[in-house]
DNA sequence: AAGTTGCATGTAATCGATTACATAGGGTTG
DNA sequence: CAACCCTATGTAATCGATTACATGCAACTT
């Protein structure tokens, strides 16, 4: 009957090649599945000699184990989810690649999706992640799944580990791994008043960010600290894009007083306003100073260089990481971490004239 | 037996929830799974009342199909594995979104493997198509995998459906979605010396790399079209990145006869080499052009702005995730597929002064 | 009315691994 | 030497869907 069974399948002179199954290397290696499922998964519980013949066995079939099968029975599929609002944005390409190399030191893919607004996109992630298809999911884009239509702290709930990146998630039970927006802003905007500004616009984050909340508090603990004056009208609405930042500075230029330093909260903002103001003649540090928050690429290299916040994206995406797979593996995790950010100083800003 | 069986699993009063699985789809409608099954594969298969039953069922439950197992019997993972040389590079972040959204449409998800030049993570990444983790795969990397090895145009076999996005594989026998990279060269060339420029540098991509090819070989078109004579004196080797247009404008500075236009060929070096330009207190473009290659969010705000080749990057991505859509699903597809450039006309590239 | 066709549905085999349980054999202990 | 334990290994149930095959029934043909 086993060999019937074997015959049956066994028409190997058809066109394409199969995939050496568990079966196979068995056979070769004469151990039962079993034995050879120990070899890989628990080599300590397998004689050496045994051991022996299936690691050749399976040198010599190319076996490799079939996911499918492998996580239908054990409930685990060695991915990840990581949901971020804009995949466009340079923002998030270094952190990608921090999560990503760690992940794939861990043994664990990637799988990425963008949000882009999309509710329907974010149901449809929902139910994936609901279907068993990740082990565990990273949140870069500052709620839960379905947290909009729930109310309350109290969404879908989502059977597997998360881990909220960069954006804190109020209310939500997981570890939050992020910088202290509010210390940053705090710190640049001392720094802007310590060279002698008075008059500090402030380009926003989109309303009801949680970035941009903590920020603006921050703005407004630097501002305090400094002994100066919170001016509503010097807070010009943005939403982090370089277009924001375009429109942000058209605005700027039409004013007849103008702020003596603009404190962007993204570099992406500070340079497209820096170039809107060039574009009207004005010079920047000269007449204006400019700075922005995340020192991207860009940042050193743009005419004039920017001063900025360094975050330390790369980081931030080992660490979220480093939690989740801790989380998946059944290991103590901190409930917050926190890592540090810097005040890096070029040449946007100055003095004011 | 039956309700033995069902007795046996049926403790629901534990801690969690247990997903519902098609069995409990089925014994709610009542129906037998086979039904359920085919109730949402081939709808018109099943009557209209029992569809409708079936439909109830799920809605009440809220069924998800296990991805592990419907993969292990179809042998199909609705995932899409995505090849990339470095995740941290802009260029790729907005073709990344095309792929996305497409693959997003038609119920594909995406998984992104950053090879960073890693050839052992490329062996994983090979291992892992191998093993049927993912239906096909979009490869932005230039070469096939362990095409290195192997030699020939005869690399391991991976016996699944790829497309190359960008970066043609030459010898393979695979859609390739591109752009005409020589002739986009050879455009850009023949503006500059449209304007008057006779001394234009060139600042190149990695050697060996297929795009750096086939933008040489456009450049040399351009020079001969213009009539003019190549100068290798004139070639600077660049690899794409920031700091690399960097280190070639460090170069050019130091040079006592310069060029009157450098061609970079993308824009991160364009920028990084516009940099050092100004510090060193040339002027970009009175004293010296600079245009670049791709069109990239920040040549439009780079100051100053940046003349350069623009990419349809969203589409090509599109155009990539489409054609192996259509691969994965039997229909018919081009061999090749190239996109149009245009030349994208800003501040930084001017007459000769 | 008997035979044919086709639709709707159910039964059960199947995909390929993991793992609970069973068992054989060698070693230790009293 | 009997009782026991431990290690290495095998047998077979199991994960949850898909789907080939079987079946029952209604409608149609001649």
């Amino acid at each position: 009957m086993d060999d019937l069974g074997q015959a049956d399948r066994a028409e190997p002179e058809d066109t394409r090649v199969r995939a050496a199954r568990i079966q196979d290397v068995a056979r070769l290696a004469d151990v039962s599945t079993a034995t050879v499922s120990r070899a890989l998964a628990t080599p300590e519980r397998v004689s050496p000699e045994a051991r022996a013949r299936v690691l050749e066995a399976i040198a010599k079939t190319g076996y490799v184990p079939n996911p499918a099968a492998r996580s239908l029975r054990s409930q685990k599929t060695f991915m990840v989810l990581v949901v971020l609002p804009d995949l466009s944005n340079t923002f998030f390409s270094k952190i990608l690649r921090g999560i990503e190399e760690t992940l794939f030191e861990a043994g664990y893919g990637m799988i990425i999706s963008d949000l882009d607004g999309s509710p329907e996109k974010e149901a449809h992630f929902a139910a994936f992640t609901a279907a068993g298809r990740v082990d565990g999911a990273i949140l870069l884009n500052g709620h839960l799944f379905g947290q909009s239509r729930e109310g309350e702290g109290q969404p879908a709930r989502i059977g597997i580990p998360l881990v909220a990146l960069c954006e804190a998630i109020p209310g939500a039970d997981i570890p939050q791994i992020e910088i202290d927006n509010r210390a940053s802003a705090s710190r640049m905007t001392r720094h802007l008043a310590s060279l002698g500004h008075r008059r500090i616009a402030y380009v926003s984050g989109p309303a009801n960010n949680i970035l941009e909340r903590e920020r603006f508090l921050g703005f407004k603990d630097g501002l305090e600290a400094a002994g100066l004056p919170f001016d509503p009208a010097l807070v010009i609405p943005g939403d982090y894009t370089i277009e924001s930042g375009v429109a942000a500075g058209q605005g700027l230029v039409a004013r007849n007083t103008r702020p003596t330093a603009v404190f962007c909260t993204s570099d992406e903002m500070a340079i497209g306003l820096m170039r809107t103001l060039l574009s009207a003649g004005l010079r920047v540090p000269q007449d204006i100073s400019v700075a922005g928050f995340d020192d991207i690429e860009f940042a050193a290299v743009a005419e004039p260089s920017l001063t900025t916040i360094h975050q330390p994206r790369r980081e931030l995406g080992q660490a979220a990481a480093t939690v989740l797979i801790d989380l998946l593996q059944g290991r103590p995790t901190p409930k917050q971490i926190r890592l540090g950010t810097e005040l890096v100083i070029r040449d946007s800003v100055a003095p004011p004239g």
